[in-house]
DNA sequence: GCCCGCCTACGTCATATGTCGTACTTCGCG
DNA sequence: CGCGAAGTACGACATATGACGTAGGCGGGC
């Protein structure tokens, strides 16, 4: 808040969607607003990282402010995002995608979002949530907001409330892996791997490994596709 | 294709998408070409069967194509279609959804589409897809079109070999219900819905009922959220 | 009228899954 | 150093799950 820079006269806003549809909307939005400037578009994690060392290379500006889709093929918006914010310390990723899963969300800000859109935002958040990120803040959707804490204050806490060895099962799970299978992929027993398989439904309060898998879907921890 | 009226000087086109970005994104698109023109968008299935309705009555233009998406909150895309199609028969609606799930892509044309985009079409597939439905001919994507050949042709027949009966069982699976629970939602015997569960399994050359919950969600016979 | 696919249902068997309790090792933290 | 969390592992047990064969009723198509 009192962090801020102040708002330079022009702000330069990259956007990385793999949808040219999305990409076209988000530059119909930008495009109105005279003080934000589009200098550019990847369709994907890697062609984004590309383009701004080659525009570091070059000497060119980069960006203030970068619109990442989480959701992509390949590289996920999240490994750009962590990159991206890991080499260009002074470029802004603001997380864009369709639906709010906490995880998602969780995972992003890790990855040093300084934001987290929805796409049915109006133009009004979309600005309003590049400005924010220029000037050092964090926007979030409302919506996501409100979730967040509740999760944060819920008394049994979802998916963060599992080790590392215990995601990497629900993981498994999710792939629709037996205890057989996940055992010999982590060179365990299966005996243990049926003692975390338990404790990960005792810890999400689930009965059946498929419940498990639909829950690790549903809060994005795998992609449902 | 010979069956095909000709073109109108003006195609007058609707868009339905909840997102906001992606109603500027088609707009964009439409609005760069000159024969067509977008009279309209709705943000649910529901507005738009509303906003045709009005205009009917009013004695306005109906769109010669709309432009739905599938993935809606609310009334879903499919059945939003087949209201459309079934109460404005000149009114061609062009499907447009993220993913190509097959099983969206038999919801849709079952409900009458006249076409089958995915959202990262390029301006040209988009105007193609609404010139071919103008004309009465059906545009599917290339990427769907090859996918739902193959599952024509496939040997083993996807979701679509399953019988009714089967496909309420697999659902019921797909939210993660015991057969016992299964049983009771059908009420038939526990048994009974084991037998069907091996036979959705059999059918779908699968091994456990997770596995099986995972394709549901991947064919969007249920949704992930 | 007959046959076939679908839904129903059961028996039996093998295996997978999930629970509870216990226990050893490693590692980081106070 | 002691202690707890995490990961590993086992035994024993209770169900759940899935495979395979069999079978009756029913409704639509030839």
């Amino acid at each position: 808040m009192s962090n801020g820079t102040t708002l330079p006269e022009v702000i330069r806003v990259m956007v990385v969607d793999d949808h040219a549809i999305v990409r076209r909307g988000l530059l119909a939005y930008i495009s109105t607003i005279p003080t934000f400037n589009m200098i550019g578009e990847a369709a994907s994690g890697e062609q984004a990282i590309a383009l701004l060392n080659e525009w570091h290379t070059l000497g060119r500006p980069l960006p203030h402010v970068v619109l990442m889709d989480l959701q992509m093929p390949g590289m996920g918006g999240i490994a750009a995002t962590e990159a991206i914010t890991r080499t260009h310390p002074d470029v802004k990723v603001v997380a864009l995608t369709s639906f709010g899963e906490a995880e998602r969300v969780h995972a992003a800000l890790a990855a040093d979002a300084a934001g987290y859109l929805l796409k049915d935002a109006d133009p009004e958040e979309v600005a309003m949530a590049i400005r924010a990120a220029v000037t050092g803040g964090v926007h979030l959707n409302p919506t996501i907001a409100r979730r967040l804490t509740r999760r944060m204050t819920a008394p049994t806490g979802g998916l963060t409330s599992l080790t590392v060895r215990e995601r990497e099962i629900l993981i498994l799970i999710a792939e629709g892996r037996s205890n057989r299978d996940i055992a010999g992929r982590l060179t365990i027993s299966e005996r243990t791997a049926r003692t975390h398989v338990s404790n990960v439904l005792a810890k999400l309060q689930l009965t059946s490994r498929t419940q498990a898998a639909l829950l690790a879907i549903r809060e994005g921890l795998v992609p449902p596709g």
